[in-house]
DNA sequence: TTGAAAGCGCTAACAG
DNA sequence: CTGTTAGCGCTTTCAA
């Protein structure tokens, strides 16, 4: 960062009489020879406009390229238009993490958001503080709250709901839970990855994720449960915490190597954790599968790349994303909406020594 | 996607009453016994209040866990408090794609944002758009646009720009260009690249990235300026256009291998580009670096953790994000702005054979 | 120090 | 079919 920045031409000119043009409604209305009410009338389509008024009203407005407000707009009509979608992680360590999961999800739901017409707030308020994600409502910034991923802010994620916010969670269904949730099925998606383990004949297999998180623990139980199903006894040793960054996980797993304790698989709780743990082994020599086989989850664009190509459990981003806003936007219009659990698919590659083909894509889509 | 959701559990009752509690200004002004206009002052911290009214007024707003409506101070006050982040590649064939680099880049931007206390519109409006874009803050929905990207909304930018609205993009500096970027030294960053490639002794370097877009075009610059400056005429055969996207690149590459064309390195225009090229490269049985060395751009995250580690062009998204971000309020402000280039870092790594370690990190920082 | 009044730009009754 | 009249919730002169 030594260098300086170096800085060239650039524009500045115009600055202020920015919003000069800015034409309203009331001018539109002037133009065209009718009242406000006329024109807005005819901008929302109603049909107790004169066709040729409309059309006078309809030139104006395009050639003046006016827009209505909707700062104003929803002032008047009481919303705004607009979710807020929040990123807890994104907040981890206070610095910006990027599991490409999230923003492929993300992504979806940008998209939903949009085809209802709505905008979408980003914010970085984390799961921590659930006041400010009232706030954003309260406020009148948004209509209706996203999150994803539920991490530590459960119980204030339950007052949220209790409130009557509209909110929908990405993550798991907790028991008592009254806000709703959109997810995979974490423990079932977990079991069959452990499962497809086993069934290559691996006996030792690690378990790298955090158990703090809901998510986490669920997939735990479902590995808990593919290890009982093989009569295996699970071994406090192989229960590996780490959070999801590189770093941490590259950190978790070579000090595991380091512990000496055997083991001839790893199942990482996202693929990111299954690329650095991959990492991690080669550079103590290990060979993937040969020696260690490991299953990631998520099923990232980057998963089929890697080399070797991750096996890994598929969580649905797009009908994920989709059913998030579809829900959230049920809530809104006072509908009830149920929480609901995505089937996830176990996609079978190179790392878990299931496949012996490159790049594998599942059967099914 | 088979299976259909499992439906389970959920909430809603309180459905309705949602917006019940909304109390407002006028309440806590009568329950202090003043006016919405003392409310209205001690909550801007004016010093025209007496101390113990602001006290009084304060307490009640606590307590009832009040928030100024930000839309219809909005309204009143002329501005938004919100800035929009437009990122076109969201939209690269009609699907989400996700380049972790920008979200990288998205996650600085969101903090820098954060800090101004402003929130953050994401916005899907493709380059192609860029009326969307006006509209954006034509319609009072943000203060300002922030694009990630200028691809091939050039001119249309250009535009945006004369109307002298706020307006901050990410990309390359174009010779006659009115509207202010931020963006890295494309031209420096390969020239060094493909200069470390050359230093390793590799003479036939294929260059991977498409030139239309802008940044790209001006990497191949610094491309062919190193090749020339080691007395290499550029093959037209080694120069490989491919979109962003994984398996564009990696089809891209295929088809190079696939038709015979001899060569010992490859100069990725992005990191995803570069681990789908080293990942097509060795379902050949080429090694990397031994029989090709791979040089990506960005240092995304996981590029320290691929296998092998990628040397690649850093681009510091930190100081990026946080540069945008400050350009822009500039502007909103209605100072100048000029556009600024930040220096690039070549970090080395296995995968150009200029390293024998693992994961090697860059020396500065 | 505080209140009254006038809007910000728009929509929604309520009368024509 | 169209205009008038009130506001949505807040800030800001202008007076007191």
């Amino acid at each position: 960062m030594a260098d300086k920045p170096a800085a060239t031409a650039a524009t500045q000119e115009g600055q202020a009489r920015a919003k000069m043009g800015a034409v309203k409604m009331d001018d539109i209305a002037r133009m065209a020879g009718v009242s406000k009410s006329t024109v807005s009338r005819a901008l929302s389509g109603s049909p107790l406009v004169n066709e040729e008024t409309r059309a006078r009203i309809q030139a104006l407005v395009e050639s003046h390229s006016y827009r209505v407000d909707t700062r104003a707009q929803g002032l008047r009509k009481g919303h705004t238009h607009t979710i807020a979608v929040v990123i807890p992680l994104l907040h981890e360590h206070d610095q910006p993490i990027s599991d490409p999961f999230f923003l492929e999800l993300l992504g979806h739901i940008a998209d939903a958001v949009a085809d209802h017409g709505y905008d979408l707030l980003l914010s970085k308020i984390g799961p921590g503080r659930t006041d400010g994600m009232a706030d954003l409502v309260d406020t009148g910034r948004v209509d209706g709250l996203i999150a994803i991923g539920q991490s530590t802010a459960h119980l204030g994620l339950e007052r949220l709901a209790a409130r009557g916010m509209p909110l929908v969670v990405w993550g798991a269904q907790l028991p008592e839970q009254h806000y709703v949730t959109v997810g995979s099925d974490n423990r079932a998606g977990a079991e069959r990855a452990v499962a497809h383990l086993i069934a290559q004949g691996r006996q030792r297999i690690v378990f790298l994720g955090q158990r703090t998180v809901p998510e986490i623990r669920l997939r735990h139980e479902g590995y808990v449960s593919a290890l009982a199903a093989a009569g295996i006894e699970p071994d406090p040793a192989l229960d590996v915490p780490t959070r999801f960054a590189s770093a941490a996980a590259l950190t978790a797993m070579r000090s595991l190597i380091a512990g000496g304790s055997s083991f001839d698989a790893v199942f990482a709780c996202s693929d990111v954790i299954a690329i650095s743990a991959i990492r991690a082994l080669q550079d103590q020599g290990l060979k993937v599968p040969e020696d260690v086989a490991v299953v990631g989850y998520d099923d990232i664009q980057m998963a089929a790349f890697y080399n070797p190509a991750l096996t890994t459990v598929r969580q649905d981003t797009a009908t994920g994303g989709r059913l998030l806003v579809d829900l959230l936007f049920a809530q809104i219009a006072g509908r009830a909406a149920r929480s609901v659990m995505l089937p996830t698919e176990l996609v079978v590659r190179a790392s878990s020594g299931g496949a012996l083909s490159g790049t594998t894509t599942p059967g099914s889509r």
